[in-house]
DNA sequence: TGATATGTTATCTT
DNA sequence: CAAGATAACATATC
């Protein structure tokens, strides 16, 4: 679930509540959701908190990370205390009343005693140590290559005319494809293509030759997409795994034009929002008005 | 009960 | 080899 706008609610709240602080302890609940030797960064103190597309890095003193995706169920949640939280009951198994629970699979104890769980019910999600010798990339931070940020002056319509042109994939595809673009998912990929009035079906390239002009729409549906996703502290469906540091849930879910809307009357048009699957990802749209 | 789920990546196919 | 498609990861829900 989490996409950039997800992953920024929560940069914000680390950065918020942890910068500063040093780590005391590291509790490893299942060993494959962590890699690295938690030994490197005990007594470390949290210098920034860092968003590369849906990846997160908390930057240690001396070039030591602590690194974490969340993929689709990962949650970071931040306690003043361990245990049962006051007033607070489970209504989805993705809230975390009582922490740590069977879903930790790492805790990070400050030397203040607040903590930090990382919780993932589908456990894809990890959490990595890395330390390096002067401040890193992000290819060499996390072993992998990255599209521009959306917000950045590298997303420009000649890049996005050129990642487009070059293949013949789905639009929708090339888009949430983190090489080409960093930190678009299945989410806001929907809610910019209706944006941009695209059929995420069709071919990248055939848009950029025969609707140019769609194209340079879609530069700023983007952004404003994702923007908005912020601005609404991302996006929690009803059984939703997302939560903020705080456990709680996001409001973007209810400002969606057409991403989780099946079968409801187009925002736009008097067509009906279809579900349907592209490059096997499930994709909602209005046959009518995104063309 | 089998299909499906918001992410990424290894592997298979064309 | 390249591009694109698909399976796999682990668990809950309908």
């Amino acid at each position: 679930m989490p996409e950039l706008p997800e992953v920024e609610t929560v940069r914000r709240g680390l950065e918020k509540n942890i910068i500063g602080k040093k780590i005391s302890k590291v509790k490893i609940y299942r060993k494959k959701n962590f890699e690295g030797n938690k030994k490197d960064i005990i007594n470390k103190k949290v210098e920034k908190v860092l968003r590369y597309g849906k990846y997160l890095a908390i930057e240690l003193e001396e070039f030591h990370f602590l690194l974490v995706h969340l993929k689709m169920t990962g949650q970071l949640l931040y306690r003043e205390e361990k245990g049962i939280k006051k007033d607070e009951e489970n209504e989805s198994v993705y809230d975390s009343a009582k922490l740590p629970n069977k879903y930790t699979r790492v805790e990070i104890q400050f030397h203040d005693d607040t903590f930090l769980f990382f919780n993932d019910l589908r456990a894809f999600g990890w959490v990595k140590v890395k330390k390096f010798n002067k401040e890193p990339l992000p290819e060499k931070l996390f072993d992998r290559e990255f599209g521009p940020e959306p917000f950045s002056k590298d997303f420009t319509f000649k890049y996005l005319k050129k990642i487009l042109g070059n293949t013949r994939r789905a639009i929708k595809t090339v888009i949430m494809d983190q090489k080409d673009i960093a930190g678009v998912g299945n989410i806001y990929a929907a809610e910019a293509l209706f944006c941009a009035r695209i059929d995420p079906r069709r071919p990248a390239n055939k848009v950029v030759k025969e609707d140019p002009k769609k194209v340079k729409q879609l530069l700023p549906c983007i952004k404003k997409a994702l923007k908005k996703g912020i601005k609404y502290s991302g996006s929690t469906a009803e059984n939703g795994s997302f939560r903020d540091i705080d456990g709680e849930r996001g409001e973007m879910q209810n400002h969606l034009k057409v991403y989780g809307r099946e079968g409801e009357e187009c925002p736009a048009c008097d067509g009906e929002i279809k579900k349907i699957k592209v490059g096997g990802r499930g994709t909602y749209f209005c046959p009518k008005c995104q063309n």
